[in-house]
DNA sequence: CGGGCCCTTGAATTCTCTCAAACAATGTGG
DNA sequence: CCACATTGTTTGAGAGAATTCAAGGGCCCG
């Protein structure tokens, strides 16, 4: 990463960080904004497929998604992977590397993506003068963790086939609630193979029932693109709670 | 509960927190017990069987377990159980309640279990007023969401008998640090169904699973007692990392 | 003694995986 | 423009894993 460049340099400074033009993400106070770009270092741009943190590594960033798709994920000897949760535009990444010693997950881009930079040194400087925006992070923490929760559930207890619209449900909610999605379509950036190891199952079992859900016509998905033709179907197949999603705050 | 009693009727003052002979545990700062003293509004004992804390309400409470076992977990509308964690003495239960609005997940007392109750609306002093306790608040939330990532990894990746053997060593490991073991022993509250419903398996084959470890001599358990016998076999089995445990922060 | 809770076992069924092969779409270099 | 490699999707078939259903046993407690 190169020294802090001028501010102005910025692609996007923070007063217009384009998070901002978005309901599902709060506000911030002045004060806060200030003490944000003043915390903000540079911009990262990674290309699809690049590795952002690596498990084991005790980066020195703390990033934000300003915008693209990513993934985290843990990989066992034999080679299998497990990813964890995708990551999208406000998410905040590598506070288990900034808190504990090291990262004990990947992050990989799983589009092109646009990231905020912060030096991870400065997050004491954040808990001590602006509690407001330690408690979001707080915040940010303890969503990602119902987050977890609900793939705990959905992986233990569902069959395939809910478990698989559950998760369908669950991504295009989050990236319709950032203004990604245009009616009942997303540009989708996974391949199955992305949904097998979110999900547990293989490959095959994957197709055969992303297969299954289309020929039901719950879901169309070609070319990249996923959309969801019944939505109410879905929702009933996977138990799927359609609650209104509150303002999150973001770093 | 009742109203905050006199001090001194409190059966363990923090500063004779149980808590604080464990190596495993960071030690307070002189005003960090202080304010955490002044933070507790009383104490809680709960029998074993009993709710703690219920999905949907949004407890007014905080809790930190001083001794037992207990379980947070989450119910599927056709009565599935996923249990997301066991929660041991040092944990901080009903953060997501706190900070969000409501509990996405119910909690239950595995065994009598003795807690310490923090008044809900005073979390705000400790972030404005102890920045370093809000940390140690980060903290925890923070080392939850790694194990559930590890958890995720179990169920989503490994077999059934690989499964087994690492929540097994991640239950004693853990029962470990806290002094609750006797050489390669822990008194194990729990039953196979919660064995079951904490890996996503049937009650029938995880029954066999642990049959399977217990014929290979890798554990024993009987009596409410779970002996590890061969923790490196187990260790091996379920590809465990036995890195030492760092100490932790607690409230 | 009866009821409840927990563990155990057998048998049949269903789900999911692995292996193997083929196909489509895309991009590259010759 | 074609041959070829690469990546992602699809299908069939057989094997293996895990579930359900059913029943019995042990133990504790009222």
């Amino acid at each position: 990463m190169a020294p802090r460049p001028p501010a102005h340099t910025r692609k996007y400074p923070c007063e217009r960080c384009p998070l901002r033009n978005l309901e599902i993400f709060r506000p911030f106070k002045r004060e806060e904004l200030e003490f944000v770009s003043h915390l903000k270092t540079g911009e990262l741009t990674a290309e699809a497929g690049t590795t952002i943190m690596a498990e084991g590594s005790h980066s020195a960033h703390l990033l934000t998604v300003l915008s693209g798709w990513g993934f985290r994920y843990k990989l066992l000897e034999n080679g299998n992977r497990q990813i964890l949760n995708v990551i999208l535009p406000g998410d905040f990444i590598g506070l288990q590397g900034a808190i504990m010693d090291e990262m004990q997950h990947s992050v990989e881009a799983l589009s092109d993506m646009f990231l905020c930079v912060f030096e991870r040194e400065r997050l004491w400087e954040l808990y001590r003068d602006h509690p407001g925006l330690a408690f979001d992070i707080t915040w940010l923490a303890s969503r990602e963790e119902q987050v977890l929760d609900e793939h705990l559930l959905n992986l233990g207890q569902r069959t395939a086939a809910a478990r698989t619209a559950f998760l369908l449900l669950f991504l295009f909610s989050r990236a319709q609630d950032r203004g990604m999605t245009r009616g009942a379509s997303v540009t989708f950036p996974l391949t199955q193979q992305h949904v097998a190891d979110m999900l547990g199952l293989s490959l095959v079992h994957t197709n055969r029932t992303l297969n299954q859900l289309a020929r039901k016509k719950l879901i169309a998905w070609q070319d990249r693109t996923l959309r969801l033709l019944d939505r109410d179907a879905l929702a009933d197949l996977a138990n799927w709670d359609d609650t209104v999603s509150v303002q999150r705050p973001y770093i």
